[in-house]
DNA sequence: TGTAGAATCGTTTTT
DNA sequence: CGATTCTACA
């Protein structure tokens, strides 16, 4: 094992978290302080003493956080990552849910499915879970027509909220939607069968997973025993955007020793609508008695310039505590605000800017763009395939999301799991003549059958109409070319899959199936790593780091500002800082609201290290005059640079933008237009 | 009654 | 684009 020099390579306050980290511990980590490097450099320490691997467990924010920091861990102490445990709180109640799932005490229904899961329980995403309550409230006979009702996406939202929140529905109603506060008792009659069809599919949602593990540890002390005596050393990092049930998670699964250090800044907790609570951070040292605070306040990442600006975002804040980070750097260049006329203008301006940065010979992969919600990004998107520049975007549908990979994995679902009801109904209806109530009738009975032979011999307990007998004869025939595979390597199936009659469905459904072909290939490809398709399912509902196509690793970030959390650019541009965009017309309406917003800015301005562009427009996408964004009006000026004050101070200057477009408001191309557009790019990009 | 196809709508952020 | 709603047809 290399031997490694701490003092050499850690700043004192580094150093002091290294040496003095045990028992229970709070990491107050300003932006760009070296967080994730401290907790590196913590765990090979621990290694160094001795503490085996397997007794460490790492809690992150996303998968690829994980990833990262045990590769560095494994650089340093020539550790193999696969023994320590880490990834999210997610995967990890995963990993110990395939473990003692069984043991789990659910009341018995109606039914008469009760207990627990099974080990090979299955994971729904967000749009499997939607679906699934769709069913239930059909199922329930619910009068969702007459008067307001709230729509699945709401339903799951509220109930997600209050489990997270630990509190209860009601009060996740009223704070959330309380247009539905009348609605509770429904709302909980439906959320009920849907538990029911979960179990019925042995299926659980994120929320299940880690509600059911905490469940688990509350009500049997000898899973708890197990798991809380399994590690010396819990490690988390962004504890500000933990919820309470994570919390309650953490609590449970603490070791007797007390060795638990969380590193976190309040200041970038962006998740509250998550249920993320500062009052978890803030807390910390209450839940956990004797608990040391430490403080890292020198920031390694960003020039002063960059720093004051983000200094006086965050000032404005009321509910934080009090910090004072300190740049390192040498002084550079004041943040630079420009005003454009339209978001098409706009959009060249940060462009230009990137070619004019590109020329002076800046990386792509040094360069991002910021934005508050995914659709923000679009002006942007359509002037960088203008000009023909290299883009890897972030945050649109993740790979594992797009319908067609969702396709390809209904099927694998159904074969891994033949009760899989979100799957079924999916395989269903993309056959021709098969609607939903079809699909449900032809569901209720092949869900006994257990076996996919027994399926394709079925014959049904009612007539089935021309229509959908041919429909059912497609997806046989297809279920047939699959069943030899079934039973080999997921991506063997997936390419027999390919070679189906679903190629031709995707061919006369979608103009770029051939793309889409391509995704599903790429699927193939990486099942290929997976021996069973249970391992493989189970594995994908949680990966976040696979984005399929466009990975050319040097090319300009778009990204919303959430998923840019943790990393950092040489030039950073924040675009549409325009009122109503950002802070987020919606998000005003919250309590603390308008303070989660701010944090965002403060985030998404701390990602800069050498150059920070703030833009906006004047003209909204409907072609009406739009105020700039609050967070810039209270801004001090003397922290910015803008072309008008350039002007000011020196008439030589001359302002090589547009700052208005020359076409009147009302004569701007109509939204449709663009659309159009946008659609058409996509397709010649294929 | 159930389905297909057209028209219309909208979009915060995510494990 | 995707999700939802409306409309015409079997």
């Amino acid at each position: 094992m290399p031997t490694i020099n701490f003092e050499k390579e850690l700043n004192a306050e580094q150093l002091k978290v290294i040496h003095e980290g045990d028992g229970p511990c709070l990491v107050l980590a300003g932006a760009g302080s070296g967080k994730t490097r401290t907790i590196v450099y913590r765990m090979a320490y621990l290694l160094e003493k001795g503490i085996p691997p397997e007794q460490i467990l790492l809690l992150t924010f996303t998968n690829k956080a994980a990833r990262e920091m045990l590769t560095r861990v494994e650089e340093l102490t020539g550790v193999n990552p696969r023994r320590l445990c880490g990834g999210t709180f997610h995967s990890a109640a995963n990993r110990f849910l395939r473990e003692f799932a069984g043991l789990l005490c659910l009341p018995s229904e109606a039914s008469g499915v009760g207990g627990g899961f099974a080990r090979g329980f299955g994971i729904l995403d967000e749009e499997d879970a939607k679906s699934l309550i769709k069913l239930a409230v059909k199922e329930g006979g619910f009068d969702t027509g007459a008067k307001k009702f709230p729509s699945p996406a709401i339903i799951k939202s509220v109930s997600s909220f209050a489990l997270n929140s630990q509190i209860l529905l009601e009060d996740a109603l009223e704070m959330k939607q309380p247009a539905f506060y009348d609605l509770a008792e429904d709302i909980k009659r439906i959320i009920g069968i849907y538990e029911r069809k979960k179990r019925e599919s042995n299926m659980m949602d994120f929320d299940d997973l880690l509600f059911l593990l905490v469940k688990l540890l509350r009500e049997n002390p000898v899973v708890r025993a197990s798991l809380s005596g399994r590690f010396a050393y819990i490690l988390i990092d962004e504890y500000q955007d933990t919820n309470p049930l994570q919390a309650e998670m953490i609590r449970l699964l603490s070791p007797k020793s007390g060795n638990i250090l969380v590193v976190g800044d309040d200041a970038q907790s962006i998740y509250s609508f998550r249920g993320a609570a500062i009052a978890n951070i803030l807390n910390f040292p209450k839940v956990y008695s004797g608990a040391k605070v430490f403080r890292l306040e020198i920031n390694y990442r960003s020039t002063p310039e960059i720093l004051n600006l983000a200094n006086d975002i965050i000032s404005k804040n009321t509910a934080q505590f009090p910090k004072n980070l300190k740049s390192v750097k040498d002084s550079f260049v004041k943040p630079f605000m420009h005003q454009a006329g339209t978001g098409a203008d706009e959009a060249r301006f940060v462009v230009d800017k990137i070619a004019a940065l590109r020329r002076e010979g800046v990386p792509a992969k040094s360069i991002a763009v910021l934005f508050r919600a995914t659709h923000h990004s679009q002006p942007v998107e359509l002037e960088l395939g203008r000009r023909g520049i290299q883009f890897e975007y972030r945050g649109g549908t993740r790979f594992f999301e797009r319908s067609h990979i969702k396709d390809a994995l209904a099927y694998l679902r159904a074969f891994a799991n033949p009760s899989d009801e979100t799957a079924w109904q999916r395989i269903l209806l993309m056959h021709g003549g098969i609607g939903p109530a079809s699909a449900q009738k032809i569901f209720i009975e092949i869900r006994e059958l257990q076996s996919f032979e027994h399926i394709a011999n079925h014959n049904f307990g009612f007539a089935l109409g021309e229509k959908i007998k041919f429909g059912w004869n497609k997806l046989i025939g297809t279920i047939k070319n699959l069943i030899p595979h079934k039973e080999k390597n997921p991506s063997e199936l997936i390419r027999a899959l390919a070679n189906s009659d679903y190629a031709v469905y995707l061919a006369t459904e979608y103009e770029n199936s051939k793309d889409r072909l391509e995704d599903i290939g790429q699927l193939a490809a990486f099942a290929a790593n997976y021996p069973t398709l249970e391992d493989f399912l189970s594995e994908i509902a949680l990966y976040d780091g696979f984005t399929g196509r466009g990975q050319t690793g040097d090319a300009i970030v778009l990204s919303t500002i959430h998923q840019a959390k943790g990393l950092e650019w040489d030039t950073v541009f924040i675009i549409n800082l325009a009122d109503m965009a950002f802070p987020n017309q919606r998000a005003l309406f919250e309590d603390g609201g308008v303070e989660e917003e701010r944090r965002l800015f403060y985030v998404a301005a701390t990602r800069a290290e050498k150059k920070l562009f703030l833009t906006f427009p004047l003209i909204g996408p409907q072609g009406d005059y739009v105020q700039p964004s609050m967070f810039l009006s209270e801004l001090d000026d003397d922290l910015l640079e803008s072309a008008a004050k350039k002007y000011q101070e020196n008439s030589e200057y001359i302002d090589e933008d547009v700052p208005f477009s020359d076409t009147p408001p009302e004569k701007r191309p109509q939204e449709k237009d663009w659309r159009k557009r946008s659609f058409l790019r996509s397709v010649d990009e294929l």
